[in-house]
DNA sequence: AGCTGGCAAACA
DNA sequence: TGTTTG
DNA sequence: ACAGCT
């Protein structure tokens, strides 16, 4: 099989997997979405079939997708049933899973035409992400992320000098060695395999083109200067005009480590901002960098600059011939970080569901620890005793035992703290296609080919 | 054969 | 409380 | 109703 092959199969258990997923099927979804990730792992085209042999996630069915080239009757049944695709559709709105667009299906509802005549009540989300189906829908370029992170960068500025912004998501190449670090630590073998990179596998290599939102996570290089910090970018970026649509949430972690005692332990840290940005078309510099001296860029100046008053005199786009609106709506995440858990927050954003589950399931069943975008915890060594302050994990089922048991953590020891900002030193520069594969035979991949 | 499969936080 | 989000 | 582990 070639490599066109290959993506078609890759498209294949793709759809398989989203079905699974919108019909809330989970461990189906998760088995094609692993068999998928196999796939793209792969270092080269597969030729012959047996090549697969000794490959982890590639099971039954898996293998019979692919043995069909991804050209299966089961997949082109599901792409055209009327049901995959109304449940596709439906949770093309923002706001709307897979169980709300089920019950709209049971209801009739099968396309926007008839959501909103029908009219279900909505919630805030949903109608924000209505309004703006099309738009959301869009893929983002690279340049817009860009262009976003310029308008953020100001506002964050003015807010705060000094604090820093970076591109997360999809968009930021990640790098094996980041993960590496992270499995060293995790192994107390902190100096050993960090120097030594090769062999083993390429894990988390993205730095996509498009993508689908645009995620930035702000820091200060201070620690506890981000305190407060996004509730004020948030406004100046709505009083400028720029945000259609924000839910900022706070975080429950309580800073516990320097000031046990502080009742600034209770000072609110507002963590992250969903928005939907309302991003100008065309900027008058298309493809010119924005600003080849930033440096003397103040608020004010882009506050006039971005708000004149072409903003305001675009005609809402009323169904009859208009001409293309002069902006569009990103879906865009804040993520406020204090400098201490940075590390964890790059590791927590990489936009890669998929990532994101392995990486944790593989923490808390390998190592015994907990890993979440604030720390890595380990759950064996809970001495009560160095537990103080934040009740932060409301009990429930995939909460470990301990953690539940105690309702309480704190970040295990410092030097692991030290040990992972090693981890955001190496998440920096791109490890280009430089991607290995290697497979320690028949043990289970875990999660490093996943995407 | 039976179990697991990643998380926490907010809203209605 | 269930549902959705990243 | 998928795949791996116990």
């Amino acid at each position: 099989m070639n490599l066109i092959w290959g993506s078609l199969c890759q498209e294949a258990l793709s759809i398989l997997a989203e079905n699974a997923e919108l019909n809330e099927e989970d461990g189906r979804g998760i088995a094609f979405r692993r068999a998928e990730a196999v796939l793209k792992a792969l270092p080269r085209a597969v030729r012959k079939l047996t090549e697969l042999k000794g490959l982890p996630c590639l099971g039954e069915h898996s293998l019979r997708i692919i043995k069909a080239s991804g050209k299966a009757a089961e997949v082109e049944a599901t792409k055209q049933s009327e049901r995959y695709k109304a449940l596709k559709l439906l949770t093309g709105i923002f706001g709307v899973g897979a169980k709300t667009a089920d019950r709209w299906i049971t209801m009739g509802i099968y396309n926007l035409q008839q959501l909103q005549s029908s009219g279900p009540t909505l919630n805030q989300a949903q109608q924000a992400g209505l309004e703006h189906y099309e738009d959301l829908n869009q893929p983002v370029t690279r340049a817009e992320a860009d262009h976003i992170g310029e308008i953020v960068r100001r506002v964050v500025l003015c807010v705060l000098p000094g604090a820093q912004l970076t591109l997360i998501g999809g968009f930021r190449r990640y790098t094996s060695r980041a993960a590496l670090d992270l499995i060293n630590i995790a192994d107390h073998l902190t100096a050993k395999i960090c120097t030594d990179a090769d062999g083993i596998v390429d894990i988390l290599n993205r730095g996509k083109p498009t993508g689908h939102d645009v995620d930035f996570l702000i820091t200060h290089p201070e620690e506890g200067r981000e305190v407060g910090l996004l509730p004020k970018v948030v406004s100046l970026l709505k009083s400028q005009g720029f945000l259609l649509y924000q839910k900022t949430t706070k975080n429950s972690y309580l800073e516990s480590e320097d000031r046990p005692t502080q009742p600034s332990s209770n000072m609110d840290r507002f963590e992250r901002c969903f928005s939907i940005f309302r991003l100008k078309r065309n900027p008058g510099t298309t493809l010119v960098k924005p600003d080849t001296s930033p440096r003397s860029s103040s608020c004010t100046q882009s506050q006039s600059e971005r708000h004149s008053h072409q903003e305001s005199a675009e005609v809402r786009g009323n169904g009859s011939e208009s001409r293309p609106k002069s902006w569009r709506a990103v879906r865009v995440d804040l993520v406020v970080s204090p400098i201490s858990q940075f590390a964890f927050a790059l590791l927590g954003w990489t936009g890669s569901k998929l990532f994101e589950r392995e990486l944790r399931r593989w923490a808390g069943h390998e190592k015994a620890m907990s890993l979440s975008s604030h720390a890595l915890y380990d759950t064996k060594q809970l001495p009560e005793s160095s537990f103080r302050g934040g009740d932060i994990c409301s009990p429930g089922p995939g909460v470990h035992p301990s953690i539940r048991e105690k309702r309480l953590k704190r970040p295990a020891e410092r030097p692991w703290d030290t040990q992972l900002w090693r981890v955001a030193d190496h998440l920096g520069p791109a490890f280009g296609s430089d991607c290995r594969y290697s497979l320690e035979s028949n043990r289970q991949i875990h999660w490093f080919v996943t995407y």
